[in-house]
Order: C-alpha cells, then sequence, then structure tokens
DNA sequence: CGGTATCCTAGGAGATACTG
DNA sequence: CAGTATCTCCTAGGATACCG
C-alpha cells in the first residue's frame, strides 16, 4: 500500500538491455537473430525480391523468411512493396530506421568474416 | 578430375556469411546470441565474477551463463581466471578479440536501447 | 511468384539438486 | 562461490502441401 517505488518490480524500465522483459533486449533478439541479421545486412545492398532474399540467405526456408521479415516489417525496420501483377513481384527494402540498423550490422559480420577462420581454427588444439 | 575450381562445390568457402555452414555463420551465432551478447556487453565494462555476471544477465540460467562462458572462451573472446582459494573465485574477463568486438557490440546495444520504445510502441497500432 | 497453413522434431533453455 | 548433472518443456525452425 505504501508508496515502495524504490523496491518496486521492475515493470519495464525506462531502458536497460541487462533487465529482463525490457523492450531493447525483445528488440535486440529480432534483430540479431540468426536470419533476421543475415536479411538485414542482405538488405543493406538494395532493394531485393522475396526470391532473391530466399536464395541469398542460404539454407532458409520459406516459413523463417516470411517470418523474419514480417517482423523485421512490424518493427519498422524493412519496408514491403507488393505489385499486384501476375506473376506478383514483391520487393523488400529497408527503411531510414533500417539503415542505421544495418550500418552497425555490416561491420559486425564484417569482423566475423575475418575472424572465423582464426576463431574455429583454434577449436581443436589436439591435433596430431 | 578436371581442375573444376570454379564451379567447385562450395566446401567451407573462404568466408562468406551468407553461406550456410561457413564459419562466420558459426561465429556469428555465438555471439549474436541472446545471452553470449549480453555477457560480451557486460564484460566490456571490465572484468567481473561469475556472480556480478549472472546478476548483471537479468534472467539467466546457471547452465546458460555456464554453457555462454565456455562457448565465448572456446571462442577465445573470453578469458577466465580462477583462484583456487576457498571459496573459490573466478574471474572473465575480455580478451583482445574480445575486446575488438564489443567495441561493435556496445553501439548495437545503444541503438537497441534509445529504438526500442519507439519500435515496440508501433506494435499495436490498432488501438482503440 | 510469393506467399500461408500444417505438421513434426531437434535441441535451446529453465528448474532443481548436488559437489569441490 | 562457482560450477556440473539431469530431467523436462517448449518453441524455434524445417519439410511439405497448397492457395491467390
Amino acid at each position: 500500500m505504501a508508496v515502495s517505488t524504490s523496491s518496486a518490480t521492475p515493470v519495464i524500465a525506462t531502458d536497460d538491455v541487462f533487465l529482463a522483459g525490457c523492450p531493447s533486449r525483445t528488440v535486440l533478439e529480432h534483430v540479431t537473430s540468426k536470419w533476421g541479421l543475415l536479411l538485414l545486412i542482405a538488405l543493406s545492398e538494395g532493394e531485393q525480391r522475396w526470391s532473391t532474399l530466399r536464395r541469398r540467405a542460404d539454407g532458409i526456408s520459406e516459413k523463417m523468411l516470411a517470418q523474419t521479415l514480417k517482423t523485421l516489417e512490424r518493427d519498422g525496420l524493412v519496408s514491403r512493396q507488393a505489385q499486384a501483377i501476375i506473376p506478383p513481384r514483391v520487393d523488400y527494402s529497408l527503411t531510414d530506421r533500417g539503415h542505421e540498423l544495418s550500418a552497425l550490422l555490416v561491420p559486425l559480420a564484417a569482423w566475423a568474416i575475418q575472424n572465423a577462420q582464426d576463431i574455429i581454427a583454434g577449436q581443436n588444439s589436439t591435433a596430431t
């Protein structure tokens, strides 16, 4: 009943990635998800069609492609342009916010590419 | 038999995040995993003990903490210093490579914090 | 072509209990 | 304190089939 503002449960908190259930964690998980990351990076190279993305993100299933694109669209990171023609044509591109984000993601991917060999190589140090 | 170097199967490929099964994807997934990301960012603030990390990464289970730290250590991103005392004390810190990486991750977290409110707010645009 | 709907399983992830 | 071991649950994610 008392105004226990200090020891109150951290309902949502202003913003701290470290707090469970905070929005930033959710967002972070969307954009750093396996396919989210890849699609954002792919789209950083420009607008692309569904089928192109599917080929680009090697190994992705149609389900995950649709699902991930929807999440990213919902998050306002990706924009979807459908044309009512036969056969259908749908293009996906980054929004401004998406571009802002991908600018952060691309260096990350570059880092991974540069360090991957080295990192994985050291995994089995039990070489003959 | 012929030197089909051009159309050869992409066994592992030099490095392309887009190719399934390539090392960079694996590394990227370690590093952008829910807890991996959080721990790397937490450690970017300096060496920390197990118990500190556990409290910091709100919601993490002991299992996931141990597992994630091991992966990061194996990847050469985190270093573990154990002291043979009672009670035990173990400190974790970033390696040089880990620091290099966290420099990329921190801005990402910052971006998430800044944009999260806005992004999540727009989720239920079907307001009454 | 660009999806959606359905089914199904591998393993990511939490809870608990125990140990050095 | 800093883990490990085990058990279970849940859902992310793949395969397939079908629709506009």
